[in-house]
RNA sequence: GGCGCGGUACCCAAGCGGCAAGGGAGCGGUCUGCAAAACCGCGAUGCGGCGGUUCGAAUCCGCCCCGCGCCUCCA
């Protein structure tokens, strides 16, 4: 079956087919670091962390870029808010303070680093070009305050929202500028005011706007048409309907990103996560309660497309969920140590069976990267496992390939599954051999003792046919 | 006003024309010195409502009800 991907700009789910198969260039719209990461952008970072994955997992070589947004309005007005000055400096430390805090916990949530990481300020000079450009070709027009795009100079504006430029309420909720040509145009050089940081330009001192950023960064490294652009849903209109229109504006060529892919929101009570209804927790809170594979188990939990509300009881589910998997594994573990070698047979009829459940796997995630189900494969693995253990006749071999398999599909959806026992002192060990003994010789008052007092430190025994083992009660 | 998304069991969530995945919680059982875990079994004749198309509908079409998002910086 061939991978199916959702396209945000015919609003059905295609083919993949890659420009430069089997390269893929992926751009991802990156952060602007003014605040905590919160659950939201977790939610977006990790949906093209797992499509880049499994693209991988399937053979293609990813190019991922996602930029970040360093000079912005609201990283002056934090940088303002905090240090009482908007210079430059100030500015700078701001952003390089919330990025590094960014890769940080975004580190712990295990999304793979993109291979660049532009920088806006960085690439000034190029952006430059473009807006010269775009003048020169007549997209763009300027005004006091800065250069414009003229949306109605670009015959598909609206293309991927779906939008008419006529439906539009313009100006309901903030304030037209009546000098605009069509209250649509949106600015493409903003010139400085008063003690903001600026570079010099042909129209004087300014920074960029928000949208020309993401169009030059992500041609000047993967070109003048790739394959994946990605981001949050809320920035299908206007970011990414802007985008689009300067870019082909500016080239000629059509279509400029072959697949566009949004991924939708985080809420809290049906409404949305955001930074300004404050309604946000962010990565660093929830990491107090949660460990960080529990929140990426969440996250896949629900198709990247729906909305997933947030709730401190569906975490907990969650948390129950991995503990399900990390026990299968320590199993095991356990078992692969204890259990004789192999006989031929026994291995070729768990392979075959692990291989229909790999079938299954590969076609939830074929299915427009179907996590939810993808996840549910993983469960019937687990089930799967659990089966085969209780079986009379295991053999060392079949066990080895169980654990591989379910490591195989964790491991594509970047979920860590690491047996907490190495982490363990000896002192446990030892407890849990003078338990035995004692059980041996029937002493069981202090058999449950030790158990008491291990349970204290949240280590939990079970008795198996094999031998004790244990456990930590997360 | 324009554009769009969603409503599946107690909770979460896949499925999108052919027997309703999976997780959590619950109940009953097997195992166990007692446990824990695991395993087995139970659990929607039903998919927001009403019509229609079809041999067959959660799935397609129409209308309606409810919730949400975008049109503004936002992942």
């Amino acid at each position: 079956m061939p991978l199916k991907i959702y396209n945000d700009l015919t609003r059905q789910k295609e083919e993949f087919q890659p420009i430069n198969s089997p390269r893929v260039g992926l751009y991802v719209c990156g952060i602007t670091p003014y605040d905590e990461t919160h659950l939201g952008h977790a939610r977006a970072y990790l949906t093209f962390d797992v499509i880049r994955r499994y693209l991988e997992y399937s053979g293609f070589y990813v190019n991922h870029v996602q930029n970040i947004t360093d000079i912005d309005d609201k990283i002056i007005q934090k940088s303002r808010l905090r240090q009482g000055s908007g210079g430059q400096a100030k500015v700078k430390e701001v952003a390089e303070e919330y990025t590094r805090s960014y890769f940080e916990v975004m580190d712990r949530l295990n999304v793979k680093r993109a291979g660049d990481y532009p920088k806006a300020t960085d690439l000034i000079p190029d952006m430059i070009k473009w807006i010269e450009g775009l003048v020169d070709k007549g997209f763009a027009y300027s005004l006091e305050d800065g250069v414009y795009f003229e949306v109605d100079k670009f015959k598909d504006y609206g293309k991927l929202s779906g939008r008419k430029k006529e439906g539009m309420e313009a100006g309901a909720r903030v304030e037209v500028d009546i000098n605009k040509r069509n209250p649509l145009d949106f600015v493409l050089w903003k010139k400085a005011k008063e003690g903001e940081p600026s570079w010099d330009s042909p129209w004087g001192k300014g920074r960029p706007g928000w949208h020309i950023e993401c169009s030059v960064m992500s041609t000047k490294y993967l070109g003048e048409q790739f394959d994946i652009h990605g981001g949050g849903l809320d920035l299908l209109f206007p970011h990414h309907e802007n985008e689009i229109a300067q870019t082909e504006a500016l080239t000629g060529k059509v279509p400029w990103v072959k697949y566009w892919v949004h991924n939708g929101f985080v809420n809290i009570n049906q409404q949305k996560m955001s930074k300004s209804l404050g309604n946000f927790f962010t990565l660093k809170e929830i990491y107090e309660q949660y460990d960080p594979m529990v929140v990426r188990l969440f996250l896949l939990s629900t198709h990247y497309r729906s909305p997933l509300n947030f709730s401190d009881a569906q975490l907990k589910e969650s948390q129950a969920a991995y503990q399900k998997i990390v026990k299968t594994i320590e199993d095991l573990d356990f078992l692969i140590i204890k259990v004789p070698e192999t006989e031929e047979v026994e291995v070729k009829e768990t392979r075959d069976e692990l291989a229909d459940l790999e079938e299954k796997f590969k076609m939830a995630m074929d299915d427009d990267f179907n996590s939810a189900a993808a996840v549910g494969v993983i469960f019937e693995t687990v089930h799967f496992i659990n089966e085969h253990i209780k079986e009379k006749k295991i053999d060392r071999d079949s066990l080895q390939a169980d654990k591989d398999k379910l490591l195989e599909f964790c491991g594509v959806l970047g979920l860590k599954i690491e047996n907490r026992k190495s982490k363990i002192e000896n002192r446990i060990e030892d407890l849990i051999a003078e338990r035995e003994a004692a059980r041996k010789n029937k002493d069981f008052k202090r058999a449950d003792a030790i158990r008491k007092e291990l349970l204290a430190d949240g280590i939990i025994i079970e008795d198996t046919p094999y031998g004790a083992k244990w456990r930590k009660n997360a």
